[in-house]
RNA sequence: GGGCCCGUGGCUUAGGCGGUAGAGCGCACGGCUGAUAACCGUGAGGUCCUGGGUUCGAAUCCCAGCGGGCCCA
């Protein structure tokens, strides 16, 4: 075994399906679980994503996030729990499946398909997508446990969610009540307040005259944007607090004046161009009892009958409309609330499919929205609409089937989380939130603000409310387990899925006064699914052993959306079964949005599908990026030529790996049959030690507070920076030295550990390249090491960090950047030799960095002496003469003295000045004194000295073309070209070469001195000058020579 | 209307316990050449959203507003 030479270019997807293989072939992930088993417990609860069919760039994140995170923890010594979820169950698959079986409404699938087909059809799609995303999981390098996931049909898994609903009965928390929720008439079912989106929707805007009872052309104003609730008015609301006027204004139409009642804040902005007289105003509390008549009750008969009046309530607001507010009991939370107070009855005309029904009188049978210009119209013709337009507003849609939601009246189950909102805020403290305010202010918030959560569904795939009544006594029951409902069954059986829809449906139970009990036919929400998921993958209680080690979860992370959702319903339901939250640490990230920032939708087809970038990058590439690009908690704006950066990292990395294994390979190097002892470590070896210590430091910190940015930041710092651009280049020489010298062993060693080290640092985040690397070059070498990188332990080791080494190195680096700087100006190849650079400072950190790092500044500055001082002496100083004072002394004299000057050294001028406070100038005819302040200075660099400033000083740099370094810049000339000309043969890199110069005297005197020092740069035994015979001959001019350079193999 | 977050060069962003604004990409110019379909140097480019306040000093803290996002009414 030894280290191989690793192949040229970085090939992602090659690397990456071979170390997949790896994986798989070797039961790595296993292994890996099996070397922490005894370790401390690090538990970790996967949010699963739903089975919808293809994991999208956010499913990625969220899993890079997890897989990260939980290697590094798996490497840090924990045995960590990370078991895969998946949330099968809902509307989302019923809507698909749906669409595949061609099916259109509701009732089809009672009448076409029935409800078992339906039902198996639903399963098959959730287990074939589970597959698929799996795939898709796997190909991003993502380790869980793919092969026992938990998931929500599982039988096991319903279980436990049954014993959740047991619970909250037992607490009294499961309630069967008529309330107004939110209605999806195309799914013709219930949704919670999780499963609504909303969007913005253009709807009627209608100001509606309600005739006040037994005035003659007066009016109660009122404002709505659901013309299709006015068949269901029975009251009108008014603050009790405001001020409301009555108007007169002028009827264009009729030509008579009418008083309208409305809030007097809204008054102008309800009249911004008709004149209008307010007659009267009155407290909204003194308009309570007013009776006005209904505006449509010919065509609605109930109303007939009906005594409509108006009530006060403090939800009015001044914001819009007329603060007389349209209030109609079966449709409106609120307005329900206000109805219960007041005894109105709970008037709700419309079905479930959002169908009027006979009680709406003339409207019967339609649909309500497609009622709205019906009642416009009726309005109108009864002459009580007194505006109409339209409003682009936000509107709740059907999560899933994007259908305008409306409110209804029904009987639904629900959980009474308003009884238990205190105890989740105050588990909520329990929390570690990051950020902060994810949990302290957002999250807070929406528990803030619960309502009681409607759990019940009229679907068909979900998990059966468990809940039977009995037919005759109406008595009801729980049922929290299979032996449970295996001992009160009576009639039907425990067959094929018995527990999902419709087999459930048969079965019946026997109740205490002999009756029968019936399954209440509905479905759980899919969010209580979820909710349970903490006790329901362990499939508590049913099972205690797991759950007693692993609940509660340590760490969980999600998108900002699971506000929400997944945190909400674990907190509701971990409150209600176990009165705690199920997790302690919670990790909120963010959205991934297209480049311009805006959510990735199908139908804007700005969609990045993450094969797509793996296909092209890498899933390294890939999860490095997300965990780069921002904070974790910032949406992620996605954004292609960043991601390319990336790749250039991973591809810099790899030419630094390529670098490394050609000449470890050449050398058959080991560096396990050397002990420090027998090698020469340099400062800069020391140097990049010290560096990936500290690397590993930032990592830890950065992945251990989930700031994953700060740990990829530093990693990518340390790559370019450190590594590749600058102890690579250091090195470069030392590796270009033939036989074991200990000098080169250091650096190889030096590089060998490095490498490991960074490899090490880099799995979890990037975890094939690291253990491609790891396979070759570590295994490579240390036979016993262990068999994937990802079963190390977490290297940290503080010791050989050197502070001040590392801030020398820093300085140094700076001072030879001024230096090329300078020589760029100078137009002075860096190739060239320079006499001399003086470094001028007068901080004392620069004269220790360059004391300390002299050899590594002297290579890199390429130069033959370093000098530091604190001021530079070479600068030619030249004296003038001050005109404003000399003019007036001297006048014809002038030009004489300013002769006099010009031939004067500066240097002594000044010192004179110095000394003497004078200086005389001597003229043929006379001596001349000068005063300080008669001569003006400038100083002016030699010919041949460029300068350049760095932040700590300044370098001063001599060019000045001595015979000397004519001689070395011109073999060095001619090194280059050899080189060229060997890359141009492609020649192995330590082959051996012959070659032969043909070149002018001139050019020969020049390099001859250094015949020795070019042969072995160019590994040429023979190196000839003259016409040669060769395999390959090229024409060269360097400077100002010609030459013929032949090369034979 | 409420809650939360964000607003820094053309683009993506770091910093944010107050002390002369950092980086990468892109662009321009120059250089290097056995890691080289790489790499290095230099340069141009910023009212740190706006306006107030606190302070000797604000990108940073406070208030108000504007714009964007998410969530909710």
């Amino acid at each position: 075994m030894a280290i191989k030479e690793a192949p040229r270019s970085y090939q992602s997807r090659v690397i990456e399906e071979k170390v997949q293989k790896f994986w798989d072939e070797n039961q790595i992930y296993q292994h890996t679980k099996d070397l922490r088993k005894e370790q401390p417990k690090f538990s970790f609860l996967d949010g699963p994503p739903y089975c919808s069919g293809r994991i999208h760039l956010g499913t990625a994140w969220n899993k890079t996030i997890k897989d990260s995170f939980l290697r590094f923890k798996s490497m840090s010594g924990f045995n960590v729990r990370r078991q895969a979820g998946w949330d099968t169950h809902g509307l989302p698959i019923e809507h698909k499946v749906e669409g595949i079986l061609g099916l259109k409404s509701k009732k089809e699938i009672e009448t076409r398909i029935g409800i078992e087909n339906f039902v198996n059809k639903c399963k098959e799609f959730a287990v074939e997508n589970q597959a698929i995303m799996t795939k898709q999981f796997e190909m991003l390098g993502v380790w869980m446990d793919w092969d026992n996931p938990y998931v929500t049909f599982d039988t096991k898994y319903m279980e436990s969610c049954w014993w959740t609903l047991k619970k909250a009965h037992q607490k009294e928390l499961l309630v069967n009540d008529q309330r107004v929720i939110s209605w999806c008439p195309r799914c013709e079912t219930a949704l919670a307040l999780a499963e609504i989106d909303y969007e913005n929707k253009e709807d009627p805007s209608i100001y509606v005259k309600f005739p006040l009872k037994g005035r003659e052309n007066e009016f109660v104003l009122v404002w709505t944007t659901t013309p299709w609730t006015l068949p269901a008015n029975l009251a009108v609301c008014v603050h009790p607090d405001y001020d409301y006027a009555y108007v007169k204004v002028e009827n264009d139409e009729t030509g008579m004046s009418e008083v309208y009642l409305m809030a007097e804040a809204l008054v102008e902005a309800t009249f911004p161009d008709t004149d209008y007289e307010i007659i009267k105003v009155v407290k909204g509390s003194d308009l309570e009892g007013t009776e006005y008549e209904h505006p449509l009750p010919d065509e609605v008969p109930f109303h007939k009958d009906f005594q409509h009046c108006i009530f006060t309530g403090d939800h009015v607001t001044l914001t819009e409309g007329t603060g007389c507010v349209h209030t109609a009991p079966g449709h409106g939370p609120d307005d329900f609330e206000i109805g219960k107070e007041h005894g109105l009855p709970i008037f709700c005309p419309v079905d479930e499919a959002g169908l009027f029904t006979d009680e709406a009188g003339k409207y019967e049978g339609q649909f309500v929205k497609d009622a709205d210009p019906y009642i416009i119209a009726d309005l109108e013709t009864h002459h009580l609409l007194f505006k109409e337009g339209t409003i682009d507003h936000r509107y709740g849609f059907c999560w899933r089937c994007k259908t305008p939601i409306i409110y209804l009246a029904t009987k639904q189950w629900f959980l009474k989380i308003t009884e238990v909102k205190d105890n989740m805020l105050s588990e909520l403290d329990k929390v570690e939130w990051v950020p902060s305010w994810a949990g302290e202010s957002r999250f807070r918030n929406w528990v803030e603000n619960a309502r009681d959560w409607t759990i019940s569904r009229q679907r068909y795939w979900g998990i059966p409310i468990p809940i039977w009544l009995c037919e005759d006594c109406g008595k009801m029951e729980v049922v929290g387990s299979i032996n449970e409902l295996k001992e009160k069954i009576v009639e039907g059986e425990l067959e094929g899925d018995f527990i999902h829809r419709p087999h459930v449906d048969e079965i019946k139970l026997g109740c205490s006064c002999g009756g029968k009990m019936q399954r209440t036919p509905d479905v759980l929400d899919v969010w209580i699914d979820s909710g349970v998921a903490g006790w329901a993958a362990l499939h508590y209680p049913q099972e205690k052993e797991m759950f007693e080690e692993w609940y509660p979860y340590q760490f969980i992370t999600e998108g900002h959306d699971q506000t929400r959702g997944w945190f909400y319903s674990q907190m509701g339901c971990g409150v209600i079964a176990l009165d705690s939250v199920p997790y302690q640490k919670v990790l909120m990230h963010g959205f991934t949005l297209d480049e311009e920032g805006k959510k990735m939708s199908k139908s804007l087809g700005n969609v990045v599908e993450p094969d797509e970038v793996i296909e092209k990058y890498g899933a390294d590439v890939l999860r490095f990026y997300l965990l780069w690009g921002n904070k974790p908690w910032d949406d992620l704006k996605f954004n292609w030529e960043e991601v390319g950066t990336v790749n250039k990292m991973f591809n810099i990395l790899w030419n630094v790996y390529v670098f490394s294994t050609t000449y470890m390979a050449l050398d058959d190097f080991n560096p396990t049959l050397y002990s420090p002892d027998d090698m020469i470590f340099r400062d800069e070896d020391r140097w990049i030690t010290s560096r990936v210590q500290s690397v590993a430091l930032e990592v830890t910190e950065g992945l251990d507070s989930l700031h994953l940015h700060k740990a990829t930041r530093s990693l990518n710092h340390f790559i370019l920076e450190d590594l590749s651009r600058w102890y690579v280049r250091l090195i470069r020489g030392r590796t270009w030295v033939e036989k074991d010298d200990p000098d080169k062993l250091g650096a190889y060693y030096t590089l060998y550990n490095v490498l490991k080290e960074l490899i090490t640092l880099l799995a979890p985040i990037a975890p094939h390249i690291t253990e491609e690397i790891y396979q070759n070059m570590v295994l490579g070498v240390e036979k016993d090491a262990l068999e994937s990188v990802h079963m190390l332990d977490w290297p940290l080791d503080t010791e050989p960090i050197d502070a001040d080494l590392e801030k020398n190195m820093e300085i140094v680096r700076e001072i030879i950047e001024a230096c090329a700087h300078a020589r760029d100006v100078a137009r002075y190849k860096l190739r060239w030799p320079v006499r001399e650079i003086v470094i001028v400072t007068e901080n004392k950190e620069v004269v220790d960095a360059t004391e300390a790092l002299l050899k590594v500044l002297t290579e890199q500055a390429n130069t033959k002496a370093v000098r530091t001082s604190e001021e530079f002496q070479n600068l030619t100083v030249l004296a003038q003469p001050n005109m404003k004072t000399l003019g007036p002394k001297l006048r014809g004299d002038v030009p004489l003295v300013a002769a006099k000057l010009a031939e004067a050294d500066g240097a002594e001028i000044v010192a004179a000045f110095e000394s003497d406070g004078e200086y005389l100038v001597e003229l043929d005819d006379k001596t001349i004194t000068l005063e300080d302040g008669d001569v003006v200075f400038e100083t002016e660099l030699p010919d041949n000295v460029v300068s350049a400033e760095f932040s700590r000083g300044s370098v001063f740099v001599d060019t000045e073309l001595t015979p000397e370094i004519l001689s070395e810049a011109m073999s060095r000339e001619l090194i280059r070209r050899i080189q060229d000309m060997r890359k141009d043969l492609d020649l192995d890199v330590e082959a051996n070469i012959m070659v032969y110069v043909d070149c002018s005297p001139e050019f020969r005197e020049l390099t001859e001195p250094h015949r020795d020092f070019i042969s072995h740069e160019v590994r040429a035994p023979t190196l000839e000058f003259g016409a040669g015979e060769g395999d390959y001959t090229k024409k060269w001019n360097i400077e100002e020579f010609e030459l013929s350079i032949s090369l034979n193999k």
